[in-house]
RNA sequence: GUCCCUAUCGUCUAGCCAGGUCUAGGACAUUGGAUUUUCAUUCCAACGACCGGGGUUCGAAUCCCCGUGGGGACGCCA
């Protein structure tokens, strides 16, 4: 039998983490399985705008890449896809219900009638979980709206889900679940709970307002989407072979429900940089031009001008230091523009001994002799004379690098210095040995 | 309060199910070195954990019980 799982948020009018974890894992097993990935929209009663909060939702879940088979705007055969549209399947699964004598009326309510029986989940992470539902529960509220639990319920029965892939929140409420699918005779789908994601700091489960929390913090912070699905598909799971940095084709490959872990994780945000950073330098060169072009538009203060090929290699040359996107205008704007700010930390760290300035005209006299600025060159001009004058060779490096880019760091000298070119490195040498006397 | 789940470095985890090969492995973070070509790179190293107590066993991180810690569910929310 063909697998069908599905995810299925309420549109609220934000992606939280543990939803697109959830959806993640869905996703991932799908694709694993060769099976079906479901997009249902748990729309009912909300008054939010439920199209700008679906909006959020389906373009979180574009970004991550994590398409579906059947769904909004893909439609299916088991559709409608919004709860909000299935009144009237629920009004007959309803009927079934009052036929068996299992749904009751209560204050305007319509009840579930519980067998008091002892239901035993066999969950494919958390296995045999034994509980009793003691207390009748609501599936239609007094305003002749259905409740969470039955159409969830009623909706995987009519989608022939296969695989229940959920928070581990919903344990608890499995047994209403198991009560509803044995009530209509219907056959029971595999559940498969997954650990929940918990703050980083502080009780409880990440919850909306906690930094990282959001997907739509990492479409703004410029995180790479491949990097986001990379760390979360490792909250909570392993491949067992200590394997981190991978594409989601290859987690797919490798994800099923054995590796997945039962205790809760703690998110943290500075392992998640780190897959940014892998990633980032892990892209192909001429995708990680077109990030980098695009973020680099955004930020407004930068003229890129209109010479391609030397975009091409700042871009080149900056990619293997890019730790993240956010920052990369930051760390390429002296590339193109002479109106680069001297940052004040750096300028101490590299005024802290010697005679900088003094290095500095020094490079620059070298620098006048060579036709052209080519890397090896550079480094072998600066080396000869150094020796020649008994000083070592890094006492030119750090004032050179603060003079033309008014940093501390960045990408390799000499092969900034050649990208630059003569004319700009020594028109900036000469105005910084002006205004950093 | 009741019920359910869970427990290995600060964090994510491997090992546990089929007990010995575990002086417990990897990753992030931190700290320290190296690359005498800077650096936001790379490499190397250090630091650092089996929650506590009982039991079973020749032997327990691994199996059992009890505590304790952590998490969740108990809505006419989803």
């Amino acid at each position: 039998m063909k697998t069908r799982v599905r995810f299925a948020p309420s549109p609220t009018g934000f992606f939280h983490i543990g939803s697109a974890r959830t959806a993640l894992f869905n996703w991932l097993y799908a694709r694993h399985t060769g099976g079906t990935f479901v997009l249902r929209i748990e729309d009912t009663d909300h008054e939010r705008n439920t199209e700008e909060a679906l909006t959020v939702l389906k373009d979180g879940m574009r970004w991550l890449g994590m398409d579906w088979d059947e769904g909004p705007d893909v439609g299916g055969e088991y559709g409608p896809y919004f709860q909000s549209r299935r009144d009237d399947i629920y009004a007959k699964y309803l009927e079934i219900l009052r036929k068996n004598g299992r749904a009751y009326d209560k204050d305007g309510a319509v009840f579930f009638k519980v067998s008091g029986e002892e239901q035993v989940l066999h969950d494919a992470v958390y296995g045999n979980v034994a509980r009793t539902e003691e207390k009748d529960f609501p599936i239609f509220r007094s305003n002749g709206t259905p409740v969470f639990h039955f159409v969830n319920v009623v909706d995987d029965i009519c989608m022939e889900i296969t695989h229940v892939i959920r928070g581990q929140d919903h344990l608890t409420n499995t047994n209403k679940h198991l009560e509803l699918f044995k009530a209509f005779g219907a056959p029971l789908p595999q559940f498969a709970h997954i650990p929940l994601i918990l703050k980083s700091d502080g009780q409880g489960k990440m919850s909306k307002r906690d930094r990282g929390a959001l997907i739509e913090e990492y479409q703004q912070k410029k995180f790479l989407p491949e990097a986001v699905v990379n760390y979360l598909s490792l909250l909570g799971w392993n491949p067992k072979n200590d394997r981190e940095i991978m594409s989601a084709e290859e987690i797919a490959k490798l994800f099923d429900f054995p590796g997945i872990v039962k205790s809760n994780a703690r998110f943290d945000e500075r392992k998640m940089a780190h897959f940014n950073t892998e990633h980032i330098r892990m892209l192909p060169a001429d995708k990680f031009r077109a990030l980098a072009l695009e973020t680099v538009k955004e930020a407004e203060n930068i003229d890129l001008g209109s010479d391609g090929e030397y975009v091409k290699k700042v871009f080149a040359l900056c990619q293997p230091k890019a730790s993240n996107m956010e920052s990369f205008p930051s760390m390429v704007d002296y590339f193109f523009t002479d109106e680069y700010a001297f940052d004040e930390t750096a300028k101490e760290r590299v005024f802290k001994k010697g005679d900088p300035l003094a290095r500095l005209a020094e490079v620059k006299e070298i620098f006048e002799k060579l036709d052209s600025l080519e890397a090896e060159k550079t480094h072998d001009a600066i080396a000869a004379y150094a020796e020649a004058k008994g000083v070592k060779p890094t006492e030119f490096f750090s004032i050179t690098r603060f003079a033309v880019s008014g940093h501390a760091g960045g990408p390799d000298l000499f092969p900034m210095l050649e990208v630059l070119g003569k004319d700009r490195v020594l028109r900036r040498i000469a105005a910084a040995l002006k205004s950093l006397a």
